[in-house]
DNA sequence: TATAGATATTGACGCTGTCAATTATAATAA
DNA sequence: TTATTATAATTGACAGCGTCAATATCTATA
């Protein structure tokens, strides 16, 4: 008979992870504190440590989640959407730069070395999830052909997140454009498919 | 009549930024604290204060001190180089790539937004400045042409950052690897070369 | 109903950044 | 020379943080 409210909380750890991806989207990284997640949580400040030991077990939790729904998102476009390669890259590359552009907290944790454990079991199968996407798209393009996947993979990958990374920073802010904001990513997107045009893809 | 000891340092301020600088090496930008570089250099822990009012104006003026670093080195490389538009960007390009291997933690640095202040005086002449010399050589091969400057521009400055971000978080470290680590940044630059003669430049 | 295990609280510790008050030094004026 | 002023460093305090140990509380099981 599962009740869902034991004493204090229910599921305090799903609790903890909503309040910390809610600071983290109000205030950036910094602002996700054990103290502070717990504060708005309504629980003491020791209570987290319970589910996650660590701040840094707090943030690897998060991130881990994060990364899901990314590939969740990436999943259901993908399926509206035909099995040409190229065009199921450019829609991969769209959510990625959409999701960036709509949550910039979220996506600079992703690739914050230094907070969360990119090595820890919870994340070891994940933090290539996105990659592997790209991957599996490259390759139905190069199998048979004598061009190395990895640089083409690794060429766009970098292009897709440089771009979105140094949009967040504001690099590209006051730049005279004669190309629409809006419509930056899809020349990008558009450029990187000269390449494979090079290629022969 | 400088005498270049006044009573406990002569240049308190360059040596806290020379200790930043080390601290940011062996500890990465959350061992930069203020008491930490004040212990380093052998004051008290409220001496910073007299020089950088924040953690924040420290790490802004640290972040200034590399980014001049990285000027000089690629003014340095340039001088050495033809007047090859093309060749000059695959230099600008390995400067960079180089820097990024050899000092990741100072790399990751410049691209903090939340801890430097990038809208700050000392920096607002300075953030831009590597997308500045990739910019005049795009430049020099579209001028007079009917070629987006900034698309090119922005397209290889984002590959090239997200690139080197990329392999300081470690992503591309046990992927199967046809090309040696060693030759990966320049299969991508010449990858990029076959865009700029898709362009016809 | 008693016991055991999980879960939350409380209080403490050392660390941090920051500020105010104080002291020490250096440069300048009398 | 001595007195004055501005600069620079010290000391001490404060609140916030992450973390740990000890304690209290609730849940489930025996």
């Amino acid at each position: 008979m599962a009740t869902n409210k034991q004493f204090h909380h229910g599921g305090l750890k799903l609790a903890l992870l909503r309040a910390a991806r809610d600071l983290l989207d109000e205030e950036g990284e910094s602002g996700v504190g054990v103290r502070a997640v717990a504060r708005r949580v309504g629980v003491s400040h020791a209570a987290p440590v319970n589910h996650f030991k660590d701040r840094r077990a707090l943030l690897t939790a998060l991130t881990a989640e994060l990364i899901d729904d990314i590939r969740v998102d990436i999943e259901n476009r993908l399926k509206t959407v035909s099995e040409d390669p190229v065009t199921r890259i450019e829609t991969i590359a769209n959510v990625f730069i959409d999701y960036g552009a709509h949550h910039p907290n979220r996506y600079s944790l992703l690739w914050r070395y230094d907070v969360v454990d990119h090595e820890s079991e919870m994340m070891r199968s994940k933090s290539d999830i996105i990659y592997d996407f790209i991957c599996d798209e490259i390759d139905k393009l190069t199998t048979g052909r004598n061009i190395d996947r990895d640089t083409i993979a690794i060429g766009l990958w970098s292009m897709l997140h440089g771009y979105i990374d140094l949009k967040i920073v504001g690099m590209f802010e006051d730049r005279a454009d004669s190309v629409t904001g809006e419509d930056r990513p899809r020349a990008l997107v558009k450029m990187f498919r000269t390449v494979l045009d090079n290629y022969g893809l």
